[in-house]
Order: structure tokens, then C-alpha cells, then sequence
DNA sequence: TCTGGGGTCCTAGGACCC
DNA sequence: TCTGGGGTCCTAGGACCC
């Protein structure tokens, strides 16, 4: 059946973590709330209409808005709040792709006889998020996800925004190029230098000038979707890539003891979430921050993936003692680490006697990774091919 | 006016292999 | 002595997103 309509949904909780601060607390209501003292996480958008923003210095946010309620975040109840909302989502749909804590693409073009059409399953979705998690939420509904998030950007905040199938370049073409998703400051400058300010002159250039103008994927990214070109479908189960975990210094000078102190912090954290999660990962990550907000990074890829806590820190004792020389001359204001190539697919392939029917095959498998590799490697098996005489499990190295 | 903490994806060059 | 095309992996940097 080809699937004909509007029926991809983005839902995007709006200004969220102060939405769920003025849900919690009713004397916050109505009033402008900032979420985060030194630098602004979230702000409700009575703050927003008083030109508070997000990532914000605090001092300046308190200038704009001296009568705003400045809260600590509270990280669980936000969190408790997303798992709640994302379970109104798929309890719409099984199609269903996290884009974080709080947004999504929801699928809902098979749901037409079941659930009804796709603007009547979005009016009920912001109606089930208010009524059972107490929040605002805003969905864009259209044809293709890309057109979807810019719908939502366009309806927020508490609305809802169809766009109409035919209606997408007559929607598309008049809005402002930083719209466009995967437009930032400095791609917005490049194309305003050339007198490029809205979607619908960067569809009337050619593609090729693009290209030229910023580079070849960033070039033919942009060009589809002025044309509202995305074939991309929904995907659920998505992992992330990497786990990470930052620390902002301040400007006061750091011994390489502190340095070092602080690099144990931020990898007990890592490695912890790592293991929590399951995940083992091969390339340490070392981000460094200076004086100047200039950026450095560093990267050591390990032989072996792994989420123990000694072999990461000794990693990044390495990069960091390494890193020295620029940090004297530069000054460092922010240590980060993160591991990456989760689960590395180095695949290591076995062939092993196959026992139809014994089902004792992929316990064998898994027994003989584990003597060679260690337990963290046994993550994930997959048997391939219907040959009696082969099981092939696919493991990470 | 000084800028948090968590991520994703792309580019480009060099090493290395066949 | 000079030399190809194709591929993977690793590292570093940058843009962008929430």
C-alpha cells in the first residue's frame, strides 16, 4: 500500500524543564521562571517574552527579567517527566524515533482506521500529554519529519500546526532560512552574505552553488529540503553513540593535581553510566576548553572496547599529560571526557559446529567468546544463514 | 555579556592494506 | 624508478542540536 498524507508527527514538550517546574509548583505560573543560576537551561516563555534565552549567562537573564523565579534544576523530575510522555507516544504508536528528553517523530500513517486521521491523533496526543503529565506539548504533522520539526517550530508554544499535503512549499518557501534544521549562525551568515534569506531563495539557487558555497553534504542537505526532499523514515530503537560527562573550571588557575582530580571525577561518572547501561566503548575523547573559548580535542582509540574505570582514566591521563603543553600556555576552563564507538561492530566471527535443533549453539558461541575476550565482550549474538553446518555469532571485539 | 552539559554528524588528511 | 585505484581505520576539528 502506498501511504498517501500527512503522517509524520513531531511533538515537542514546550520550554521544558521550566514547564515542568511551573506544573510542580503553582506560585510559578504565569510568572518568568529560569531553570539554572550561572547560565540559563531552560526559561518559561514569560521569561522568553522579556528576551531571556537559553544558554544565557544568569547575571545577564536577571538584567532582562529582574522579577523572574530562579530554580535549581531537578534532573529526576524532568527525567520522570520525559519517560511519562514518552509513554503517551507509543502507547499512539509503536513507530516512534527519541530525538531527546523532550521531542520525538511519531509514524502514524497506518493508524487512519484504527486511530483516525493524523491531525486528530495529534489533537488527542496534546490533549493525553496535558491532561496526563500536566504539560504543554506542541506536534507539527506533515509529510516528511523534516517538515514536521520546522511545523512545530513554527506552532510553538501549546500549538498544533498541519501542513496541508500539496501545501508544503507554499508553507516552506516564505519562512527564514535559520528554519531550516541544520541551519546555525554560521551557515546562516554564509547564506545571508549572498542575499540568501529565505527557504525559497535557497530553492531557486541550483545545487551545485551550494555545494561550492558549504560544502558537499552540508550543500545537498540543504538543497533537498528547500525542495521538501527527505526521504528519511522513522527509526526506532536508535543507541546513542557515545557517553560523555563535562565540567566548567572557572577561571581561576588549576594545578595539574586538580587537573587530575578532575579528570578522575568526570571518568568515575562515565564509566558508572556506562556500566549501567551495558555499554563498553573503544575511543577515549579528551575536550579541553580554553581562556580564550577556543576548543581542543583528543582521542585514543583502544584496542579492546570496555567500560572499566582504570583502563579509561588511564587513557586520559595519557591525552590529558600530552595536552599539558597547551594548557599552560592557554589557560583551560573546561575538562570533558567521553568514550565513543559503543559497542563497536569489530566483529569477530567464530564457525562453530551447528546442532539443529540442540539450540545449544549460541551458548556455545557466547562460552567461547568469553574465554577469549572476557564477559563485556559477549553483547550481542547473531546467528546468520540457515547452513546446518554453521553458526556464525557476530560479536564485538 | 561572557558563554553549561549532553550529544550528533561531516570533513579531511595520513597510515595502512590489497 | 615510478607508480594506480579502492578501501578501512584513526585523529582532529568544526557546525549544529537540545
Amino acid at each position: 500500500m502506498v501511504r498517501v498524507g500527512a503522517s509524520i508527527l513531531h511533538a515537542d514538550l514546550d520550554a521544558f524543564y521550566a514547564s515542568v517546574e511551573q506544573r510542580d509548583d503553582p506560585r510559578l505560573r504565569g510568572r518568568p521562571v529560569i531553570v539554572g543560576g550561572g547560565v540559563v537551561l531552560a526559561c518559561s516563555y514569560e521569561a522568553k517574552a522579556r528576551g531571556v534565552r537559553t544558554a544565557m549567562g544568569g547575571r545577564q537573564a536577571r538584567r532582562l527579567c529582574p522579577d523572574a523565579v530562579v530554580v535549581q534544576p531537578r534532573m529526576a523530575a524532568y527525567s520522570a517527566a520525559s519517560k511519562a510522555v514518552f509513554r503517551v507516544f507509543r502507547d499512539t504508536t509503536p513507530s516512534v524515533e527519541g530525538i531527546s528528553i523532550d521531542e520525538a517523530f511519531l509514524d502514524v500513517g497506518g493508524l487512519r482506521k484504527i486511530s483516525g486521521t493524523p491531525s486528530e491523533i495529534a489533537l488527542r496526543l496534546r490533549e493525553r500529554v496535558r491532561r496526563e503529565v500536566g504539560l504543554p506539548i506542541t506536534v507539527g504533522v506533515a509529510k516528511t519529519k523534516f517538515l514536521a520539526k520546522v511545523a512545530s517550530g513554527v506552532a510553538k508554544p501549546d500549538g498544533l500546526l498541519v501542513v496541508p499535503v500539496g501545501g508544503e512549499l507554499a508553507f516552506l518557501h516564505p519562512l527564514p532560512v535559520e528554519r531550516l534544521w541544520g541551519v546555525g549562525p554560521v551557515t546562516s551568515a554564509k547564506l545571508r552574505d549572498r542575499g540568501l534569506r529565505t527557504v525559497g531563495a535557497v530553492a531557486r539557487i541550483g545545487e551545485a552553488a551550494l555545494v561550492s558555497m558549504l560544502g558537499v553534504a552540508a550543500g545537498r542537505h540543504l538543497h533537498a529540503l528547500a525542495h521538501n526532499h527527505d526521504p528519511r523514515t522513522i527509526q526506532t530503537g536508535r543507541r546513542r553513540g557515545s557517553i560523555g560527562a563535562q565540567r566548567a573550571l572557572g577561571r581561576s588557575p588549576r594545578t595539574p593535581r586538580d587537573l587530575d582530580a578532575v579528570l578522575c571525577g568526570l571518568v568515575d561518572r562515565v564509566a558508572r553510566r556506562m556500566r549501567a547501561a551495558g555499554r563498553v566503548g573503544r575511543t577515549v575523547m579528551l575536550r579541553l576548553r580554553f581562556d580564550d573559548f577556543s576548543r581542543a580535542a583528543r582521542s585514543h582509540t583502544l584496542p579492546r572496547a570496555t567500560s572499566n574505570t582504570g583502563t579509561i582514566l588511564e587513557a586520559l591521563r595519557g591525552l590529558l599529560s600530552a595536552a599539558m603543553p597547551m594548557i599552560d600556555e592557554r589557560g583551560v576552563t573546561l575538562v570533558g571526557v567521553a568514550v565513543g564507538n559503543l559497542d563497536d561492530g569489530k566483529a569477530v566471527q567464530l564457525m562453530l559446529p551447528f546442532d539443529p535443533g540442540s539450540g545449544a549453539e549460541l551458548d556455545v558461541a557466547v562460552d567461547a567468546v568469553r574465554d577469549r575476550f572476557g564477559s563485556s565482550a559477549v553483547t550481542r549474538a547473531v546467528l546468520l544463514g540457515r547452513d546446518p553446518g554453521l553458526a556464525m555469532p557476530m560479536l564485538p571485539d
